[in-house]
Parts: structure tokens; C-alpha cells; sequence
DNA sequence: CATAACATGTTATAACATAACACTATCAGT
DNA sequence: ACTGATAGTGTTATGTTATAACATGTTATG
């Protein structure tokens, strides 16, 4: 259970949290309500229930303990309903996976179409979606000897100011 | 078992087959071996074993593929062996994982120390590391707000122009 | 109000990965 | 050679992540 173990991790640093996630919060509920009302999709209670369950913390969570709090709210918890409700999430790109974790989280700017690349701490395990372009990161063309590229995973691990600072590694 | 079943595939497309393996095996076999000599770390049975039913084929092989083949090889099948294995190697660029496949890859250059990236077919599976540069994709600065990057995880997942060929989707 | 499509629930199991400990081999220093 | 440290391999058991398969319920529409 080395790398596995815990996903509290309370860090700050710049990039881990420019925005202000109360507003975050709100934002993200309505921007989910009038896409799938737009799209005639259902924005069930159990569909709602896990993705306030991922961007109330806003941090990476694994399906397992969706799962529990799923659970605790009084919903089903056998793996089956998550993983289904995560899927849908992601098709609609309101959830991201983050690959290297195993975890899911939610997505940091649903109203725009994106690829999304992520900075994640191993430390603290707080993870961060970062703009394309203000990171510095460019995919610059996905087509690559006609190969089209459907989806993209961008991870970048290492260590974050604050867990830096805290010790010597 | 829907995305997992199976890891044949034998489609070719520009980008999947830019090299002569007969040479590349070799050359692996040869740079892994003096690389680890120079190191003085052992290139035990075990370990070439693996990195030879890596490089063999050249795709991905989960990690339970892998104890199949050594243990029809006669080595010990039991999981930890070949995890362990694989962290040795992977530690020291000679393979990489795939994320987005569960699987395991011998690395295509390893002289050159790099960020690999990877383009997927999600039909056949097939897996092609790629150039930062050739591909056009580039991360230009790890370093993202002070945050120090360890570690890139670049994968393009898609469908390669052999596939897309064969099939309407 | 039938029915097709969608959504959820449940059980079982598959697939992927690590912990913990035992044993063996290699090698440096005496 | 002996001794102890280190590294490598073997084994059992278990933890963690994910899906298959099928049952039941719910919703939108004709």
C-alpha cells in the first residue's frame, strides 16, 4: 500500500488553488444542469450525488470511496454504480480520470472543450488541471502521420511548493 | 472485460512501424547490457528474461502476461516477480507503463533519456513511442509555478490508419 | 398504456498490484 | 574461510481496481 494508501493532503500552492472554489462550487453545478437540460440528458440524483461528491472537495477521489460516500448518503454502493456514473461523467467531460492515481476528479473547466493535462503531487496527492496554453504545455498538432488522436492523457508528477518547503524530501 | 480482453493486434500504420526490429532487438539487448555493466547492476537471468519478452513483440504486455510467459519459461509466475522486475526497469528507462492499457513496454530509446509518449490504437492496441519533437507535441517548460516535474505521462489514444481502414468504427 | 430506451440495483468475478516474510546468492571486510 | 550486509528471488496471502451478466425500476413517447 505504498502509494496508495491516503488522499487527504491539505497543500497549497499557486497552482493548486487560484480559484475560489465556493464560487467553483456553484459554477459547476449550473454549468452541469443547463448542459445535460441543453442536451436532453438526465441529471439524475445519483448522477448529482457523485459529481457534488467530486467537486466539493475538488480533489482527486478513487471509486472506492465514491463508493462509501455514496454509501453514507444512502445510495447503492456496489462498484457497478459508480464506474457507470463515472463513465457517463467523463463522456460529457465533467469528470476527468487522472491515470495516475486510479482516481477520479472533476473537471476544472467544463465549459470549454479542452485536452486536459494535469499536475499532480506524489506527496500530497493534490492535484491540479492546468490550461494547455498557460502551462506552457502544447500539444501542437494531433494528427501525427495520419494517425487521429481521439483523447489525450497529459500527467505531470513531482512535488508541489508546499510539500517541498515542509520537508527534505 | 470490455476494454481489456484481448492484446493481439498486427495492424501496421507509418508511425507503428518506422524501424527494423531485427536491429532494434539487438540493439537493446546490447545497450540494456552495457548500460548495466557500466552501472554495475546485474543483468540477472530474470531480468533479461523479462526485458526479452518485452522487446520480442514490442507491445504492451500486462503484467500477467508477462508471468505466463516466464513461467512457461521456467521461471517463478508468482505476481510480485514480475512487479518487481518491471519497477527495476522501468526505474532505469529500459521500460515504460501504459496508463491507458495496464500494460508494459519496452522502451524504444533508451540512449537518450526522455519523456516518452505514446500513441495508442484503441483498436488493436498497437503502441508506438514517439518523439517529443518528431510529433509535434512538446511540453515546453516543466516547470509549472514552481512546481518541479518529475515526470511526464504523454498518451494519445486513437485509432491507427490501419484500423480505421478495415473498419466503419 | 404499451413499449422501447435509459437508469439503477445486485451478485459474482476478473484484472491489476502490493505486503510480508522466507530463502539464496553475492560481495566486502576481517 | 567466516561474517555480516546487501541485493535478488520465491511464496503465500491479500488488497485494490474494474467489469460481466443479469434483474429491476423509471422515463419519455407514440
Amino acid at each position: 500500500m505504498a502509494k496508495k494508501k491516503k488522499r487527504e493532503g491539505k497543500t497549497t500552492s499557486k497552482i493548486f488553488d487560484d480559484h475560489d472554489h465556493g464560487i467553483c462550487f456553484d459554477d459547476a453545478i449550473d454549468q452541469i444542469e443547463n448542459y445535460f437540460l441543453k442536451k436532453n440528458l438526465q441529471f439524475t440524483p445519483l448522477r448529482r450525488k457523485v459529481f457534488e461528491i467530486l467537486i466539493r472537495d475538488h480533489k482527486p477521489l478513487g471509486a472506492y470511496e465514491i463508493l462509501e460516500a455514496l454509501g453514507r448518503d444512502g445510495f447503492s454502493s456496489s462498484p457497478p454504480i459508480a464506474y457507470r456514473v463515472l463513465d457517463f461523467l467523463m463522456e460529457h467531460g465533467f469528470v476527468h480520470k487522472i491515470q495516475g492515481l486510479n482516481a477520479f476528479i472533476a473537471c476544472s473547466h467544463p465549459n470549454h472543450s479542452h485536452s486536459p493535462a494535469f499536475v499532480i503531487c506524489r506527496k500530497c496527492e493534490k492535484v491540479a488541471e492546468v490550461d494547455e496554453k498557460k502551462s506552457g504545455i502544447s500539444f501542437a498538432s494531433p494528427n501525427i502521420d495520419n494517425f487521429e488522436v481521439e483523447k489525450t492523457t497529459v500527467e505531470m508528477t513531482g512535488v508541489c511548493t508546499t510539500c517541498s518547503r515542509a520537508a527534505t524530501i
